[in-house]
RNA sequence: GGCCCUAUCGUCUAGCGGUUAGGACACCAGGUUUUCAUCCUGGCAACCGGGGUUCGACUCCCCGUAGGGUCACCA
């Protein structure tokens, strides 16, 4: 039964990369019939924060992973807080088995203040030898308060005490080092000798990470541990500690890093921001989801376009990579113009419905519907509707066209000078009789094109700027047939008032 | 610094001893009645370096080099 959790701590947002290991974390469970856990590792007092929590459960959400079992369930669901390390942390789960290896010899409780101890490791720095903590310098430091209340002082693996441990069991490695597998990047190996004395409770009674991830993937039967790279230094800890409970271990994943574009850790910069801001800009999930499961992923073919229950279907664990990958957020513009061009206009219109501009709210639902299909294959992200469609709802001022004639952009329009009155009433004379169907239009503004033995390169432009305000439109004669004959008219009529009250 | 990981176009990547080193994004050029976009066509562009192993290495091994991770009472 394959059993995958994503175990965030609340300390911060939950960015691109958390998204990326729950992804796979999730694609993993779900190929094998699985259980996706969702677990909150907040035995961090010191660096709580609140808001987090219910933004991890937003953001994943909002990408579609919901978790099997976990804090958080699915809307409407209560949430649960067997999930919660805070929490379990009450049924005294983790003292249990602290007491249980300090019983067996095989911890201490440490009487060295973290002043303490960053004294020693000063000194070994000035010495030039690595920073090993050892039970046996513990005697060295005397700290007076040494019957304090229980729970004041950290407890410390004693690793010098494992290795006899294992000795007296006569294993065949493990009184010298600790050997696991990773799934994705074959076997490792841990000597002992250069692992310290690590923490597993702390002073305030919390279990650290090292510890209490094991208790809990065991308990919670998890059977890949699907994570960041960046935990492949503590995981012979971990793979230390099932053996010395006996526990089998789950199999160990990690996952490349996501950098950014410069090479480094992502940054607010390079695009690692809050998931929600992805969303705020009208990312549509399933194309970040693509993305994502791009980097660091594929299936050995030459496809990109992974529908959400293809991904299920096609990953593979010996599939991902082992190198890091870059954030290119280029790439995922144009994954996202790629599934918003995929869209139905239905579709694209429920999408939408937050990103258009204050003056679109009061047209109809079906102008608001046309102009969207205008638009639609220009869409990187949503958020750029506004901007995009500023004129189908506003018209013009007469300073701007007026500007965009006098300072033309378009090529043809600044090598050539048409007389614009007369190109702008001939085409009021030309559209009066329209009927303004897209077929009528382009009929009419061809023939208006010989009649003025003129080019499209400069008639249309012409028109552009009294329509629009702008030298960037959609195509022109759906432009026009979106407008209608009204506005159409009105804004022909209004350039050339411009234009002859600018002379 | 110790331990560990990684190394193919600018970017995501295919390759798993013999290929004209493939695809995609980006970029450039041309085409689709005008712009931008879409779409189509074409182009530019890569095996970090040095040794081995081998008839033959991008592929395997070693050493460099570069980048990254980690050395917390953070996860």
């Amino acid at each position: 039964m394959v059993r995958t959790r994503f175990a965030p701590s609340p300390t911060g947002l939950l960015h691109i990369g958390g998204v990326r290991t729950a992804l796979f974390n999730y694609l993993f469970a779900k190929q094998n019939q699985g259980s996706f856990i969702l677990r909150l590792e907040d035995t961090d007092r010191e660096r709580f924060v609140a808001e987090g929590v219910d933004q991890i459960v937003a953001g994943l959400d909002w990408v579609g992973l919901r978790p099997d079992e976990g804090f958080w369930i699915t809307e409407g669901k209560p949430h649960s807080i067997d999930y919660i390390q805070s929490e379990r942390h009450k049924s005294g789960i983790y003292q249990k088995y602290a007491d249980q290896l300090i019983e067996k010899g095989l911890a201490y409780r440490s009487y060295i203040s973290a002043d303490g101890y960053e004294k020693y490791k000063d000194r070994s720095i000035k010495k030039g030898v690595p920073f090993i903590y050892r039970k046996t310098y513990e005697a060295e430091y005397h700290h007076k308060p040494r019957q304090t209340l229980y729970g004041d002082w950290p407890i410390r693996l004693d690793i010098e005490a494992v290795k006899g441990y294992f000795s007296e069991k006569k294993h065949p490695f493990l009184h010298e080092r600790v050997d696991w597998d990773d799934e994705v990047r074959g076997a490792f190996s841990d000597d002992l000798s250069l692992m310290e004395d690590f923490i597993i409770i702390k002073s305030d009674g919390f279990p650290t990470y090292n510890f209490a991830n094991v208790i809990d993937d065991h308990f919670m039967k998890i059977s890949h541990i699907i994570r960041g790279d960046e935990f492949i230094s503590s995981t012979g800890k971990h793979a230390l500690l099932y053996e010395i409970f006996g526990w089998q271990s789950p199999k160990f994943v990690h996952l490349p890093v996501i950098n950014g574009l410069d090479g480094k850790k992502l940054s607010k910069r390079t695009g690692d921001t809050d998931v929600l801001d992805y969303k705020e800009k009208g990312y549509l999930p399933e194309a970040l989801v693509n993305f994502l499961a791009l980097l660091g992923w594929n299936d050995g073919t030459e496809q990109e376009i992974f529908k959400h229950d293809e991904l299920v279907q096609k990953f593979k664990l010996d599939q991902i990579n082992t190198s890091p990958a870059v954030f290119d957020p280029k790439r995922l513009d144009w994954m996202n113009g790629y599934y918003i061009r995929s869209l139905s206009v239905e579709e694209l219109y429920k999408r939408a419905a937050d990103f258009w501009t204050a003056k679109a709210e009061t047209a109809t639902d079906s102008y608001k519907k046309r102009v969207l299909s205008l638009v639609q294959e220009r869409l990187k992200f949503l958020a750029e509707l506004a901007t995009l469609t500023i004129f189908f709802f506003e018209a013009p001022s007469a300073a701007t066209v007026r500007n965009f004639y006098k300072n033309p952009v378009d090529k043809q329009l600044i090598k050539n000078t048409p007389d614009l009155r007369h190109f702008l009433s001939a085409t009021v004379e030309q559209l009066k009789d329209s009927d303004f169907s897209h077929a009528d239009i382009q009929n009419r503004l061809n023939k208006l094109l010989k009649k003025l033995g003129t080019k499209p390169a400069i008639l249309f432009p012409v028109i552009r700027i009294a329509l629009t305000g702008s030298s960037v439109s959609p195509e022109i004669f759906g432009t026009i047939e979106v407008l209608g004959r009204n506005e159409s008219l009105k804004r022909l009529d209004a350039a050339l008032t411009a234009l002859n009250q600018g002379a």
